[in-house]
DNA sequence: CGTGAAACTTTCAAGAT
DNA sequence: ATCTTGAAAGTTTCACG
């Protein structure tokens, strides 16, 4: 699965489809200058040889309540056997874990939370997060603001 | 624009739209139990009010040849009047800073930024990030590997 | 909110380049 | 090997009840 196999047209497709998740079909042939048999065909390639994965709305955190976000940087215990899987296991089985990153630096995990206000926040952290007996420090920094790009940088060459 | 106008059914559409962005109005209406008229309303107001932001296709990022990722943090240098606002909108113009957030902690800034390889990342800290003047420091994590769960966790009461 | 009908889109098979 | 066409099946969308 690399990228090799994927033309101009192929890239052109993803990068609509990045943009626009719910353009029809119809739409996407006329922009990418094909009819819609093959446009469907090459999109249904695209996503079963997995360069496309899923299809999602992106909903608005804060009306929907979610007022606190944050990183929380996690450096593992090792003394517990297997602690780096066991930690992995155990931080995405806690709902309002969106994120998790094994990363290089002083830290070995970056888990981004979210929770609808403080007092949820602290919940999470009492109930969940300090029953991880693999965390060996834990330091968070709460979110403010946030720009998240929709969209892969995606060049079509040529 | 908060949750308040929400009911089971909205939340539901919310749901079922944020774990397959792609699904037909007809599917839906029939898995929250309305007719397709009423649904299609209903997910057209939660688009206007607000509730439901964008579609997007998620792509396979090492597939699509992205094989670099890291968050670096960064503190903003004071000297400069208005750094905060002459930062953010440098960095969120750099096409391969897919992420920026402002947090609270020993850093001012969490930025995102994906590349090719590391030939290409070491291009965008020359030639890009260094030539940021309200950058005071920067430290970063290079990603290993990630699990981003792609919806929020909506609990629907009652 | 539901029904029904018109307009539009998806999808497939057949044939062209 | 990949494209276009055209037709059937399915979906969206609107007016009306």
């Amino acid at each position: 699965m690399n990228a090799h196999h994927l033309d101009r047209i192929d890239l052109h497709i993803i990068k609509l489809l990045q943009s626009d998740g719910r353009i029809t079909n119809l739409q996407l042939s006329n922009e990418i200058g094909l009819s819609p048999a093959p446009t469907l065909e090459r999109v249904r390639k695209l996503e079963n040889q997995g360069y496309i994965k899923s299809y999602h709305a992106v909903v608005d955190e804060e009306a929907l309540g979610f007022n606190v976000k944050c990183f929380i940087q996690i450096t593992i215990n090792l003394n517990v056997p297997d602690a780096r899987n066991k930690f992995i296991q155990k931080i995405n089985a806690i709902e309002e874990v969106v994120e998790c990153h094994h990363v290089t630096g002083s830290s070995d995990f970056v888990v981004k939370l979210i929770a609808k206000d403080m007092k949820g926040y602290e919940r999470i952290i009492l109930e969940k997060l300090s029953k991880i007996e693999e965390i060996g420090h834990q330091s968070s920094m709460m979110i403010l603001s946030s720009n998240v790009k929709p969209a892969l940088p995606i060049v079509i060459e040529k």
